[in-house]
RNA sequence: UGGGCUGUAGCCAAGCGGUAAGGCACCAGACUUUGACUCUGGCAUGCGCUAGUUCGAAUCUAGCCAGCCCAG
């Protein structure tokens, strides 16, 4: 008999291709797209059913609005409010498709989930379990989102994409099998903004409106003014309206005096952070009192960067043998070993 | 009122007789399953104003205007 998957379909490219992948490889495939929005993307949906009918497999689709609102945008609005800046993504994954999605798929009878994600899952030797595995296709790589994932449910999911070479490669195969969306263009921004003004969406969410307050060098000097600290992150230098003799960034976000401050380039670099609502992927945290020498990555799209995990006074701090640029709080930094594992990750403090 | 200095794009600023560097800011595009960063492109027919000298003036001359500083 045919083992069940349930694959989550966006109606992109990436999700479809898997679908026909899971076929050809023999499984019995289930597709269903999470509704999300409030203004449900009502082409999403028709693009993943009519794949769905073309390859003749069945197609449900899950009413997730009221976890998606409390676990992802709530959430997303909150961490604003206290100057983080945060990675919806991150949190969709962990409650939607890791929590959510996993157990329909059990009520569904499926001992699979699939998605459509550039990542790999696979059984390593080393350390006798499932793990999480960065992408051949390393630009697209999407592990970074990814480790959320509880230890015992990765052995359970499949990324039908893992042994594609490229996102190219994909595009192609859906153009082979006659895809109509093969040449939709890749999702981007966040998705429950639809015209991707944050600023303009946290204005208009926000219990409380956003202050004006002083833009201060680092040396003390005041050189204007801020409309909200919400309409900066760290690392920022588009939009501070500041004319300077050299390119200013944000260097942090004081919530207590309502401050922007800036400085020079070379003051945004840090060489260590502190971590927390880790999750292990990797049964390592024993060996954190010690320390674990891995490669951590402190924003999607940066590179990782040789660091040591530790705990001190109860804390987890990452300290990196070359200072990284821009460490952002309410960004995520995963940990990697040197073969690209995901070991774990954590939210920057 | 006398003496000195300064006036180039939104801001800072090069230029010193040969046809307006650069930086910041801003705008557009690329990149991107978050926000940033980054990259590419755009951005003064005109140099406080008015005359003049010159083949040619932001650059020299005169007058005027504005700002700053020092004297009273």
């Amino acid at each position: 008999m045919k083992e069940k998957v349930l694959l989550g379909m966006s109606g992109g490219v990436d999700s479809s291709v898997s679908a026909i992948l899971l076929q050809k490889t023999g499984y019995e495939v289930i597709g269903c797209t999470m509704n999300l929005l409030e203004e449900p993307n009502e082409q999403s949906i028709e693009d993943a059913k009519n794949v769905c009918k073309k390859l003749g497999i069945e197609h449900h689709v899950f009413d997730c609005r009221k976890e998606f609102r409390c676990q992802v945008i709530d959430k997303f609005i909150k961490e604003y409010e206290n100057a983080k800046t945060p990675n919806p993504c991150v949190e969709c994954n962990k409650y939607l498709k890791f929590g959510v999605f996993y157990e329909k798929a059990k009520e569904l009878g499926c001992k699979y989930i699939a998605t459509g994600h550039y990542a790999k899952k696979e059984y390593s030797e080393k350390y006798q379990q499932y793990v999480l595995r960065k992408s051949n296709e390393e630009k697209k790589d999407q592990t970074y989102f990814l480790y959320t994932m509880p230890r015992e449910k990765i052995e359970y999911i499949i990324f039908p994409l893992q042994d594609n070479i490229s996102k190219d490669r994909t595009r192609e195969l859906a153009e082979e099998y006659g895809l109509e969306i093969a040449n939709k263009k890749d999702s981007q921004e966040i998705c429950f903004i639809k015209d991707d003004d944050y600023q303009r969406f946290l204005k208009e969410n926000m219990k409380k409106q956003p202050k004006k307050g002083k833009i201060v060098l680092t040396t003390g000097e005041v050189l204007g003014m801020h409309n909200g600290l919400i309409n900066y992150t760290i690392g920022q230098r588009k939009g501070l309206g500041i004319s300077y003799k050299e390119p200013l960034y944000v260097i942090k976000l004081d919530i207590d005096k309502n401050q922007v401050i800036v400085g020079t380039e070379k003051e945004l670099y840090n060489s260590e952070l502190e971590a927390i609502n880790l999750n292990w992927i990797i049964n390592v945290e024993n060996r954190l009192e010690e320390g674990i020498e891995c490669f951590a990555k402190i924003r999607y799209r940066a590179k990782e960067a040789k660091a040591k995990v530790i705990n001190e006074n109860n804390k987890t701090k990452v300290i990196f043998q070359e200072p990284q640029r821009a460490i952002t709080p309410g960004q995520s930094v995963v940990f990697y070993d040197e073969e690209g594992i995901v070991l774990g990750g954590g939210k920057i403090k």
